[in-house]
DNA sequence: GCCAACGTTGGC
DNA sequence: GCCAACGTTGGC
């Protein structure tokens, strides 16, 4: 099982409005980058990953999980780029900035830290289990 | 509001 | 195929 994270403009799609799609997911649409893109191809069902707001709030809000692998991206009319579709899973019990990310020696590698802009982003199994101990989830 | 980083576009 | 110009993203 691999680990990612998923970075969104609370005001494009918000952690509350994935958490109303509840079991039925969400198909993450709208990325138009090619490393972005990849990482979205390399996913498999089941695999988990954080929920960040850039912006103003800038931290992990929430944990969801890969439901559906890549498929082609209905609204790239190009037809170059896909989504999978992801699903809320459980909100973090206390949110991790990015500030506290950065204030952390052994997350310093971290793709959120080395390349902000980039949207899907994958993180590692020993960034992950540091990160959900910083969030108070298992 | 500014600026750095990055990707894309288009002229050559 | 190179590279300058431009647009976008996102942190500060």
């Amino acid at each position: 099982m691999a680990f990612w994270l998923f970075k969104t403009e609370a005001s494009a799609w918000s952690w509350d409005q994935q958490k109303t799609k509840g079991a039925k997911g969400e198909p993450w649409s709208g990325v138009r980058n090619h490393q972005a893109a990849g990482n979205m191809k390399a996913m498999a069902k089941g695999d988990l990953g954080f929920f960040y707001h850039s912006g103003d709030e800038k931290r992990i809000v929430g944990i969801v999980e890969v439901i559906g692998t890549y498929q082609p991206d209905p609204t790239d009319e190009t037809g170059k780029f896909g989504l999978v579709t992801v699903k809320a899973v459980r909100d973090v019990p206390k949110p991790v900035s990015l500030a506290e990310i950065k204030q952390t020696p052994a997350l310093a590698g971290m793709m959120l830290v080395k390349n902000s802009r980039l949207s899907v982003q994958p993180v590692t199994a020993a960034e992950w289990k540091i990160v959900c101990a910083m969030a108070g989830a298992k």
